[in-house]
DNA sequence: TAGATTGTTAATCGATTAACAATC
DNA sequence: TAGATTGTTAATCGATTAACAATC
């Protein structure tokens, strides 16, 4: 549906989100020059986007700010019901993470395969089994997967939730999972990421 | 020190890396074709990318698996002093995760502000409270501050890490953080992220 | 009306890919 | 030697930036 937007420009629609949010209440209006400066973009940049994105601006005048952020909550589209896989400290910390709701997900579902944790409650949500994954999907209309289970199971749990007809996965393990195309993936492999960083700072000429 | 490499490449290093030492055991030698293969990149991108790595590729034989690893373990470095700021659920889960040795990672410290958590240990060390951070980087080598603060808190302790001497932050708020050119940073907002994710989802053509 | 700010077209920049020469 | 695989140069592609016309 709608049009299609650049890897590159996709990454920055949240930030304008966001932004566009804390600017709401002070002002009805906004310019490019003024997001620029606050994303660290350049004007240019934010102008094409926004023109891509609502194409509303006025001249003179700039975009209103309302408008935006409904033309932008309109891609993200109604409420996302996801579920998470792997009850361990991190599918934990997700659990209880406040800032989905900024982009309105909905933690529909935890699940793990340790029989100890199932049937535990965490962030008010009872742990099921990973067994109950595909009936759950198919119950409810689950969108997106976060998946939190060891490496080793990875893949395994990522063909279910193929099967379970989930649209895209959030993948915090290290695997470099095997997936259809029409599956859309995002890894988080915190180690690996904090590496580029450590790789930027050893090989950086200007500083030290 | 050493050569600059574009943000792209170095990117793909730990990738890199992480496929070598699953290569490592089976093989003496590698070829760009294998290693593209299993990453899913181009032959020649990665041809590239290691000629300018490594630079000791020999035509029909391929790329020496160990001499690699150890190029890009001398680009990461010897173990790299890390401390997590915030002894929340994320910086909890963090603490715990084993991935980082991958990487030679050290977590020498956990710091927060909460006086319900100084004292209490997670992971086998204790947390300090926020005034130590100064201090205990002047000890010791920190490099890099993992921040997993309330948003509200995450500039304050990021100017704290940057007057600490720190060389690179890892950021997981949700607060656009502004800081000094020398000083890196990667931020993992995890929700933007997945608002990523469902965008290209709900604006992708192809599938549905 | 004049000025500020948008939207668009053209130019630049960086990264990827293709073609091919070099060589173990 | 012949073939496989590297490394490099040129071409392409995509994204960003610059220049400028349009307009509230």
């Amino acid at each position: 549906m709608e049009k299609q937007f650049s890897k590159s420009i996709i990454n920055r629609i949240p930030l304008y989100l966001q932004d566009l949010k804390t600017q709401e209440e002070q002002e009805k209006n906004t310019s490019s020059v003024i997001i620029a400066q606050r994303l660290g973009l350049g004007e240019v940049q934010v102008r094409k986007d926004l023109n891509l994105i609502a194409g509303n601006g006025k001249p003179k005048i700039g975009y209103n700010i309302k408008d935006l952020i409904n033309k932008i909550e309109s891609l993200i589209n109604v409420d996302t019901d996801t579920i998470i896989i792997g009850a361990g400290k991190i599918g934990e910390a997700l659990a209880y993470y406040q800032g989905f709701s900024e982009f309105k997900f909905n933690i529909v579902g935890i699940f793990d395969n340790d029989i100890e944790k199932i049937g535990k409650t965490i962030a008010n949500k009872t742990i099921m089994s990973v067994e109950r994954i595909k009936e759950f999907c198919a119950d409810n209309k689950v969108k997106l997967g976060i998946l939190a289970v060891s490496s080793e199971n990875a893949q395994l749990v990522c063909d279910e939730l193929i099967e379970s007809g989930i649209k895209g996965i959030l993948n915090f393990t290290n695997t470099k999972l095997n997936l259809p195309a029409n599956i859309k993936i995002r890894n988080i492999d915190v180690a690996a990421i904090l590496a580029t960083l450590i790789i930027e700072i050893n090989t950086d000429k200007e500083n030290q």
